[in-house]
RNA sequence: GCCGGAGUGGCGGAAUUGGUAGACGCGCCAGACUUAGGAUCUGGUUGGGAAACUAGUGCAGGUUCGAGUCCUGUCUCCGGUACCA
């Protein structure tokens, strides 16, 4: 390899560490707080925030600087725009996967996480991000997470009143009520009920933190138990977290999956007696127009009332069904869920409407959770009452009907079976006094029937449940919480941060018993008084980390009032500006954190009652295209076997076959990793070149077991941070979905080094020196105008946060700058400036080189310093325009004339173009329409 | 099933209020400079056709002087979610 093969195309890897280390020296992006030296009070402020990542062992992935690089652009831009610009970074670094990596290397967690935290650190700065590192925030540093705990303790101290709003339970005090029922209406709260406990890794999991009877983290089965927890009291506020969604800037998806999680659902309750029993039952239903149709009931294996109505008769099946409904997971429990299972109890339950005594069963269908866990059951209205009914023979009745059947005798009496399940909203037939009524307004009518007769009411039910608060952990918050006789009580705020005790072993128990009970010297709090031994769920310190950027060495306070005020409650209309990061959080992290603002915000703290006004989510990045053989035969993709792996693939009767190398065995479809060389688009399929061997083109997630991960530092050793951050903005929309493509990489690098030698040449020895072609002379009028073409759009594209196409208006100024043959100094420094935000090393270096030489031509400081270039509008204005002339729609000519021309110049212009009149065949013009400055239609 | 999003060249993607479809980049082709080129520069690059021309934004219709964009229907893909009564 020559010396020359290795010269980089420009030398980013000297220059950009360079300016990192300067922009650090100099505290360049630092940020002053009002009351602070250099803060200025006359600009308006903008708050642009990060998801800040979780800091694993593996480091960085390129998804990371998609969403960080966005706001940094914004960040930088509206910095020079004139904005106090707060723009911070952290690390959320509690939570399992830190302990668990702990526990399998064998060292303190707080250990690990500390260097993966200086890894994250140190990857970010070498992508030139333009964050205040005085303000960075860790939540496992007790600096930190005393304010987490302390906020704990607002939320211990606190109840919901009847306007909705959080208050502190001293005022229940004040109004007599006694422990029990204040501890009772805590907001945060003890709770026996059934938890979801898994003992893959030791701990209880929020609902949140369950998929499909799983852990979201690890995988493991989860089990219901009843366990004594802490529970937040969310749902209090789960009309508020559903209305004020409304104003905010969120994309609507985001939206939707909020509201959908929550679950609003309007209906009402209805109380069934019971034959033969003085008791009741309570049902949910949404249909109470449907009560009619009631032909029996359900209610949910646990239900407490099972024991007591269960029949002699049908003791037996029913303890059977329990016990093998109970020994189910979660998981089973939804497997299973293709047919629909349940037991008669014996019991009958009386239909209020019509006296009708309809069967009691059980079923795991129906969720002791939601509702009342019981239900009544209308098969001919609801799909999956339709299945039981019809699977255990039970009498089905048709209530509603699409078109209402109404007059004559018999109208509304049909006692026929229904063919099929109706669930949609119709008309009221064989429902008695309901007969005839639309959908909405028999529901009214019913629901004031039974609440007349006191036999139900209208009810709101929410899917959304309280908030289980508390993990059998070792790396997590401890609760500020002590124990005696019995009862708990809050400790006094001087005793935060309640620190968590060293321990040498801080693995899971085994059993529902937390790791700290291990500690015993800091368990014992006094001669009667024991510490709570669970910790906070890693969601815990996320909930209010954008409030400790705003003042983050506060240690008297989680935010003093002024900085608050001015960051989180300034500007219109308030809160963080814009917050980029996953969809992943939509349902998690984002309501959690609108959660606790509201209680802060009621309670006085905050001064806004949501933390994020505008929400944009980044698209996941996925690998590079794979191509995988396609098996005619099979007809479908074969198997995802990477070639690396497989020796002596042919081609036998159009399947890919090969050897897999690491278990000898035979296998079909081989991937081809991402040889676009080797394939060749027939029709609307891929083939492999020259045989018949048809490929499938796809991109899957980027996974360490795939090997398809792309690792930053790579890029960035190879060609740089700025390429690095201009390829990923390149790429598409930031909110899209996208496959990354190395050579993508090199295009930004190629664009990258054009501009450098816009500035820089080569001379005889092969040294950069600064070029002859740059001169301290105007630019032409077409660089001048495709230079204020770009500022003006650029800036315009990344409000809109379109920066693929900014970038792309910079590619083309810079193609206008490298066609001119004089390189103007000045015009390129404006150019620098524009481009700065994007690839703030390169223009860092371009800036100060071009100052060295013509020092009149910049400002003292960084470019990052420097004012957003004004545009003139007056350098846009074109003289000339080029029309397009068509023919009924066709385009036929196209001529350029003066700006100026009126409609009828034109007209005329078009008219007498030889080729117009040649496509109008003579025909008389039946219509013109003229677009000055774009076309004109002639219609014959 | 339900909810959300998207279908444009070989690929990623552009395209204000309906107004020149394919900007910009990748890849590819040709040329220049070169001992060399996987460096750099210049030009070309939606399909068909020698060309004039013609077809063309998932598919089928519609509105309009004019549709990627609006309307109706339909198909496919991606993401989320699922006994929530």
């Amino acid at each position: 390899m020559s010396s020359s093969e290795q010269r980089k195309a420009f030398p980013f890897s000297e220059f950009e560490p360079k300016w990192q280390a300067a922009w650090e020296a100099k505290n360049a992006f630092h940020t002053p707080n009002p009351g602070e030296a250099g803060f200025d009070a006359s600009k308006p402020k903008f708050y642009v925030l990060d998801m800040f990542p979780y800091p694993s062992g593996t480091g960085l992935h390129v998804g990371h600087p998609e969403g960080y690089t966005a706001t940094d652009i914004i960040g930088r831009y509206k910095r020079m725009s004139g904005f106090n610009v707060l723009h911070p970074m952290g690390w959320d670094a509690f939570g399992l996967p830190a302990e668990q990596y702990a526990i399998k290397t064998g060292q303190h967690p707080r250990a690990t996480s500390e260097k993966n935290i200086e890894g994250f650190r140190g990857q970010l700065k070498r992508l030139g991000f333009a964050y205040d590192w005085d303000r960075e925030v860790n939540t496992t540093d007790p600096g930190y997470f005393k304010w987490t705990q302390w906020i704990f303790l607002k939320l211990y101290d606190s109840y919901v009143n009847d306007q909705g709003k959080a208050r502190p339970v001293s005022e229940l005090e004040a109004q007599g009520l006694g422990r029990d029922e204040i501890d009772a209406r805590r907001l945060a709260y003890v709770s026996e009920a059934p938890v979801n406990w898994c003992p893959g890794l030791g701990t209880v999991l929020a609902n949140e933190e369950v998929v499909d009877g799983k852990s979201e983290v690890g995988g493991f089965p989860v089990e219901r138990r009843p366990m004594r927890q802490w529970m937040l009291r969310i749902t209090a506020f789960a009309q508020r977290l559903i209305d004020e969604l409304d104003g905010l800037d969120w994309p609507e998806g985001i939206r939707l999956l909020q509201r959908n999680w929550i679950g609003r659902s309007e209906g009402a309750e209805v109380k069934f007696a019971m034959a033969g029993r003085d008791d009741t039952i309570t049902v949910f239903t949404t249909r109470p127009d449907t009560l009619f149709g009631a032909t029996y009931m359900v209610i949910a294996p646990e239900h407490p009332l099972v024991n007591e109505i269960t029949t002699a008769e049908q003791r037996e099946a029913v303890e059977t069904y329990k016990k093998q409904v109970g020994s189910k997971s979660d998981l089973e429990r939804t497997e299973l869920a293709k047919e629909k299972t349940g037991v008669f109890t014996g019991a009958f339950a009386i239909n209020p409407v019509n006296e009708q005594k309809i069967p009691i069963w059980i079923a795991d269908y129906v969720m002791m959770g939601y509702g009342t866990g019981a239900i009544m059951a209308v098969p001919a209205h609801d799909e999956r009452d339709w299945e039981f009914a019809t699977k255990f023979h039970l009498p089905i009745r048709e209530v509603v009907a699409a078109a209402p059947r109404l007059g004559g005798e018999g109208s509304a009496v049909c006692e026929m079976e229904p063919a099929e399940c109706f669930s949609e909203e119709g008309f009221a037939v064989n429902s008695g006094f309901l007969n005839g009524l639309a959908t909405a307004e028999a529901k009214k009518q019913i629901t004031a029937w039974l609440q007349e007769r006191g036999l139900g009411k209208g009810m709101t039910n929410y899917k959304l449940r309280d908030w289980l608060f508390s993990r059998q952990r070792y790396w997590g918050e401890p609760f500020p919480i002590v124990w005696e006789g019995g009862q708990h009580r809050a400790l006094p705020d001087s005793e935060l941060p309640l620190v968590p005790p060293d321990l040498e072993d801080f693995r899971p128990t085994g059993t529902p018993e937390p790791p700290l009970s291990k500690a015993t010297d800091w368990v014992r709090y006094s001669e009667t008084a024991t510490r709570e031994l669970n910790t906070m769920p890693h969601w815990a310190g996320s909930c209010w980390y954008y409030l400790r950027y705003c003042d983050a060495q506060n240690k008297d306070r989680f935010v003093s009032e002024e900085a608050e005020k001015y960051w989180m409650g300034g500007g219109k209309p308030g809160g963080v500006d814009l917050y980029v990061g996953g969809t992943e959080h939509a349902v998690l992290h984002l309501l959690y954190a609108r959660f606790w603002h509201k209680v802060l915000f009621d309670l006085g703290y905050v001064s806004t009652p949501e933390p994020f006004q505008r929400l944009v989510n980044q698209g996941l990045i996925l690998g590079e295209v794979d191509y995988y053989a396609f098996t005619p035969a099979l007809g479908s993709v074969a198997g995802f076997v990477s070639s690396e792996f497989v020796t002596d693939i042919e081609d036998q009767a159009h399947s890919l076959v090969g050897v897999d190398r690491r278990t000898g065995e035979k296998v079909l479809g081989v991937a081809l990793k991402g040889k676009d060389d080797d394939v060749e688009k027939k029709g609307e399929f891929f083939y492999i070149k020259d045989s018949a061997i048809r490929v499938e083109a796809k991109s899957f997630k980027m996974s360490k077991s795939r090997g398809n991960v792309v690792n930053p530092d790579d890029v960035v050793k190879g060609y740089g941070a700025d390429s690095l951050r201009l390829y990923e903005m390149f790429m598409g929309p930031l909110e899209q979905v996208k496959p990354w493509t190395a050579m993508g990489v090199v295009g930004q690098f190629r664009f990258l080094a054009r501009v450098w030698r816009l500035v820089m040449e080569e001379n005889d020895d092969g040294k950069w020196t600064i070029s002859t072609a740059l001169q301290d002379a105007p630019a032409n009028k077409k660089v001048t105008k495709e230079l204020h073409k770009t500022i003006k759009k650029v800036g315009e594209d990344i409000e809109k946060l379109s920066f693929n196409t900014a970038i792309s208006q910079m590619m083309e100024c810079n193609n206008a700058f490298t066609q001119s043959e004089v390189k103007p100094a000045g015009a390129i420094v404006t150019f620098l400036t524009v481009l700065s935000p994007f690839a703030p090393h390169l223009a860092e270096e371009l800036y100060a080189i071009i100052g060295a030489k013509f020092p009149h031509l910049v400002k003292p400081g960084f470019v990052a310093d420097q004012p957003w270039p004004a545009y003139d509008p007056a350098a846009l204005i074109e003289d000339e325009v080029e029309i397009v002339f068509q023919v009924n729609g066709k385009l036929r000519d196209r001529a350029t004339v003066p700006l100026n021309a009126t409609k009828e110049e034109i007209e005329k212009i078009a008219l007498s173009s030889p080729r117009v009149q040649e496509f109008m065949e003579g025909k008389p013009v039946k219509k013109i329409v003229v677009v000055p400055g774009k076309l004109v239609n002639i219609v014959v």
